[in-house]
DNA sequence: CTTATTCATCGTAATATTACAATAAACATT
DNA sequence: AATGTTTATTGTAATATTACGATGAATAAG
């Protein structure tokens, strides 16, 4: 137990939840607000920005890499990370996707 | 440790993941896609379309509940849930929001 | 009143997540 | 080469999540 079955689930549902969970999370949030807004790229900015240690930062980096809603560039001795846009551009069609299926009527309970 | 920091975090962030938390989870999509389709409201047919325990399902659907997307009503022996349309909305604009202060130049890096 | 039916809750086991200190790896500087 | 800077990784503790069986509470049906 305590493993998600994703078995019983559609690939949509999963990959859904997937991109769900990465953005769950408010220090991931705030990396992404970050590299939004400093539009050139930050590195270890963000351990000074966030209020956490450097491994934790880089722990979250580690899992905004893995779904690929970030791209790190080594340069010399730090790293500078952006968000990739192509990624970017699926996890919003993804979302409005989900959102635009339930249409407002009036609530039956 | 294991401990979410969200002092240091603004409200708005703190809010946003857990939004997104509430929908970090394949069988709670699933179960708002159920809500969706079936116009009418479901209860517990939903351990039946998905293949979770009742225990589990119930679980999920506390989350849900707790974050406001859903909310039940009894109706005799059994429950009959259905989408919040206010809440839904807040959670699309907010999702909007979030995505449209990210504009797609030529990646940095 | 007794028995089903439906759902919530409790208890619990397995696994995942979050956070950080300590250390390693890679490059730059002296 | 020796030292400093920056980031990743490892190890570990605390907490959270997921799943389910068992039990309880509420209403319906007999």
């Amino acid at each position: 137990m305590g493993l998600t079955k994703t078995e019983i689930f559609s690939d949509r549902q999963n990959r859904l939840a997937q991109m769900m969970k990465a953005l769950a999370h408010p220090a991931r949030i705030a990396i992404i607000q970050q590299l939004v807004k400093s539009q050139a790229c930050v590195c270890g900015d963000l351990v000074e920005e966030l209020g956490l240690a450097q491994a934790t930062i880089s722990q979250h980096l580690k899992e905004l890499k893995n779904v690929g809603l970030i791209k790190g560039t080594i340069e010399g001795t730090s790293v500078c990370y952006c968000i990739d846009g192509k990624v970017w551009n699926q996890y919003r069609s993804a979302f409005e996707s989900f959102f635009v299926t339930y249409v407002n009527k009036d609530d039956c309970c």
